[in-house]
DNA sequence: ACCGTATGCCAACACCTGTTGACACGCCAG
DNA sequence: CTGGCGTGTCAACAGGTGTTGGCATACGGT
């Protein structure tokens, strides 16, 4: 067994801390291979060499940085008909507060590993969300995915390539729009 | 003025093209800082040198490469109903007949000049395609923006971080599922 | 046949990358 | 007080990057 939490604080916490909240930021501004140890080691005001002795490589950095919970809402205690507008809500304010998400998309673009955890938190996270409430077995997945896809979509245009109208439209617009579509995604049929 | 197109075919004219094919696969299969020069010019059996010598730089190379044009059919000729049917047909055709598209897409998340580019592709092409049937002059732009939010997304997870449920949706699946949201965000309004 | 020029290769540059090992300081148990 | 260990710095390595200039060669017009 792996010896997870003995629970003895030690005094390098808030270090690795640091390297952590800097990683998130530069792999969320820059993307995986922008984001220099270097860079993120002088925004944690340390030297390179502590970023691998804590996290052991670039990579292992990167997988620390980017684990991340979506949080999804219980989804058999919504009303069936505010689905998609209740998940449209979290999932912008799921983004907007924290930059873990933007890193990870950043990166997922075109870092095999990167992307790899994208498919995980969507696959498991999302599709386990959908599977709660009973829609028909053989279509979840295929809802789950179709649910991603204009998600990832909206925050793509929104926060990454930052398409002016996307950006310029309030939240509120955002949910009147998209969460019919998802709505339609986790409750309808195609055409 | 600057002389294009004398015409006078070059004989260099077949490395061009190899280099630019080359560089297409390599940024779309790599993503812009991952695509190194030397890679490309190896697919093109030539010279590093060469690369240089015919586009200047890297970032020039990346700008002839992304060149690209939607051929967005005649949204006037196409009957109102199946606006979307035909839109997402297009684009998933558009998509997988050439891979510039995709390279576009992956170099936007961490390259702010393929941002630039990607933000212009579908404000200009797009945003002209629905302008061209009369909606209110005021909301095309946005109704434009949520068609390319939906259709990124739809290109992000089947081409670039492969969702398992979307790449494995055949075409006319996807065309069933996603061509209403498309409609809608053309048509429709909001809530 | 000749010569200029377009085409291509080679070697090198300056820089930046992730990563490593040796060395210094300071906390804390004994 | 005195070790030992956790924390941190410094300098360097080996490799890869975009980019540059010089040199060979072969084409094409005269």
């Amino acid at each position: 067994m792996t010896d997870t939490a003995p629970a003895r604080p030690r005094r390098s916490d808030a270090t690795r801390a640091a390297i952590l909240r800097a990683a998130r930021e530069r792999f969320a501004a820059d993307g995986y291979e922008r984001a220099t140890i270097r860079a993120i080691a002088a925004d944690a005001r340390i030297d390179p060499s502590m970023v691998m002795r804590y996290y052991g490589s670039k990579e292992g950095l990167f997988a620390a940085a980017a684990e991340f919970d979506l949080r999804l809402p219980d989804l058999t205690r919504v009303p069936s008909g505010q689905l998609g507008e209740t998940l449209v809500r979290h999932f912008l304010d799921r983004w907007e507060g924290d930059e873990t998400l933007a890193a990870l998309l950043r990166a997922a673009s075109t870092n095999p590993g990167a992307a790899d955890r994208m498919r995980g938190i969507f696959a498991d996270q999302l599709g386990a969300a959908v599977a709660t409430f009973g829609t028909d077995p053989e279509t979840t997945a295929r809802r789950a995915g179709l649910v991603a896809a204009q998600i990832l979509g909206l925050a793509l245009t929104r926060y990454i390539v930052r398409l002016p109208p996307i950006v310029a439209m309030p939240p509120a617009e955002v949910v009147g729009w998209v969460g019919p579509t998802i709505q339609r995604y986790l409750t309808g049929s195609p055409d």
